[in-house]
DNA sequence: ATATATGCAAACGATTTGCCACTAA
DNA sequence: TTAGTGGCAAATCGTTTGCATATAT
């Protein structure tokens, strides 16, 4: 899964980076795919998986799988937590830094932690009328 | 998505709820149906899929989605933290208990948590000598 | 009796990949 | 020059679904 060969920096990847880290959507593949196109007609959806996956290897970006459809990117790859709408689906960064200290909670000394994910769920301010 | 009519308790839908209730692996829907052709040679991958998205609409189980690839059941639908293996992928319960005054750290007021979801990344001791 | 579930196989849908022409270094 | 990329379309693969038959209540 890992990149052994050296990458070039084309058009195409510059782009799928600048979209990504110029949101705070958490776009999907589709939507990142949709924004490209405005810029770049004729890239393909391929491209843009390809190059999402690259930047996640590289650690630009984050992937981020909150259910077995689609995977949202985050153009902030630094820890931190997440609040997910269960009505509308978005997903939105908490100010809440990470607390790496966390990590210390867990006893079992036969487990080495490195990190931990931290998500929140519930209404966001436009679902709450329901 | 959710029952509407009264739902029938069938000897496939008792064999997958207790496969799933009687182990601790977290397994996938492909691991249950290997499991419950054993006991049923008949049963259909569609079977095993419905029966579980039941169970998981009815509280009986628990889904989890760590990848956006397969998704794991987990027999114990009570609010708990897992621990998953970097290496091996493998999921584990652990002993701590799941705190619900973390959702009182979140601080915006815009939005109205109901709970959150912790998991914690590393190695497990059968992949700590790499 | 009859509404709900099963088995089977085909359909889905997000993501990946093979191939050949292109292009960054 | 040449190894890495892009575009395109077909392939993957976990999961869902339509349909005719079987079965729980």
């Amino acid at each position: 899964m890992a990149r052994l060969t050296k990458q070039r920096m084309t058009k195409q990847k510059k782009l799928i980076l600048d979209i990504v880290k110029g949101t705070t959507s958490h776009p999907t593949a589709d939507w990142v795919y949709q924004k490209a196109r405005e810029v770049m007609p004729n890239i393909s959806l391929g491209t843009v998986y390809r190059n999402l996956r690259f930047l996640v290897e590289m650690g630009e970006i984050m992937e981020l799988n909150y259910t077995n459809s689609y995977s949202r990117f985050d153009g902030n790859p630094s820890n931190h937590y997440h609040f997910v709408c269960q009505t509308c689906g978005e997903v939105s960064d908490l100010e809440l830094t990470s607390h790496p200290d966390i990590d210390v909670l867990i006893k079992d000394k036969d487990l080495v932690v490195f990190s931990h994910r931290l998500e929140f769920y519930g209404l966001c301010s436009k679902c709450q009328s329901d």
